[in-house]
DNA sequence: CGCGTGATTGAAACCCTTCAAGTTTAGTGG
DNA sequence: CCACTAAACTTGAAGGGTTTCAATCACGCG
């Protein structure tokens, strides 16, 4: 068991370490370097990933060939596709490492087995399932209502640290714009705070 | 206890009678006539709401004035501002009747409550949350990847019922796009129909 | 009937994209 | 450590999709 994820578990959903024991048959270490899947379009997803160290992005590419980035995850950060890993369906989209990552795999039913011998686990998994629908809410209220502008300052205030992890075109491609709709965005924020 | 509500648990989530009794106190019901609200921004919100008849929408006012929508919930569906009943905090959000609704009012600890003495209806309510987050990461999707036009289609396509009971206003308020644009995109698709 | 709400249509404006070119940055091999 | 190259970022001009504003039309309801 690595230290990281017990750690993240022990103080964040009170799961002792017997309980760590029982179900570490569920967990399985891997390194992805950058560049390197961690799934593709297609597959059917059979785990939840952990970050450690690095960072990983979830997207889809269209019929023109261009990338949608639906999700980033840096350190201690869960992500996966939940619709296929949870529906056993191909998914539609790519993970792979914008950096050098370190992550833990979940076994589909390792969140399962944990909430079922941990009551206390059981309403902090809620909790991530609950944040997770909040984030994306707002994320939802966001695009149909505010502006490129208006969408990146938000993204600086929620993500301040991968701002200087991720290249640009990619933020630009998670906000829903162009590289080089961003790169005019980020030009006149700079004029106005002369 | 509502014989709607109680059949939907029943069948979904193989809860049975003696458990019903057992919450049944954490239950309110209540009726809505059309443009009631079921919650205002700025009030904590209390309850979740499973629509029994009718149909409720959520959305916010911008500093224009403008609404958005952020969803319908018709029939046999749950709807809530999550992010307020789950944290705590002041909605962002409006909660109204598009018609005449009833509803069941599920109090704050209802899901969690029969979460501990139901262990089908666990994996139940985790459904209900994957199934969210699922339709909610579908619809970032189209936001940041899709046209007016595939976004239009996308809904009817999802949402068949909903066209004739809601709006042609609201219906572009939940793509993000002005009713106007809407009239024309329904021109355009009516004309290479025939 | 007349009023209000929702839907449509047109013209101009605006935001963002596209395409193309140029500049900067980062990584690689000599 | 420099030279080279590819990738990322910037900038400009033209175009497209969507919005805005205003006027008109359609419909249901008191």
């Amino acid at each position: 068991m690595t230290q990281k994820l017990n750690t993240y578990l022990k103080e964040n959903a009170g799961v002792t370490d017997q309980q760590l024991e029982e179900i570490s048959d569920k967990l399985q270490f891997r390194t992805f370097q950058k560049g390197e899947f961690a799934l593709r379009e297609g597959q059917v997803c059979h785990h939840i990933f952990y970050v450690e160290e690095g960072l990983l992005r979830q997207y889809s590419i269209d019929h023109l060939g261009k990338e949608h980035i639906i999700q980033f995850a840096n350190e201690r950060w869960f992500i996966s596709d939940r619709s296929s890993l949870f529906f056993n369906q191909p998914s539609d989209f790519f993970i792979d490492a914008v950096e050098d990552t370190k992550v833990v795999m979940l076994d589909t039913d390792f969140f399962s087995a944990l909430s079922d011998i941990s009551p206390q686990f059981r309403r902090y998994n809620e909790y991530i399932l609950q944040n997770h629908i909040r984030q994306l809410q707002n994320r939802v209220h966001l695009l149909i209502s505010a502006s490129a502008e208006a969408r990146y300052l938000d993204f600086i205030r929620l993500y301040p640290d991968l701002i200087q992890r991720v290249p640009q075109w990619m933020i630009a491609s998670y906000l829903g714009i162009t590289p080089e709709s961003l790169s005019r965005v980020r030009k006149e924020l700079t004029k106005n705070k002369e």
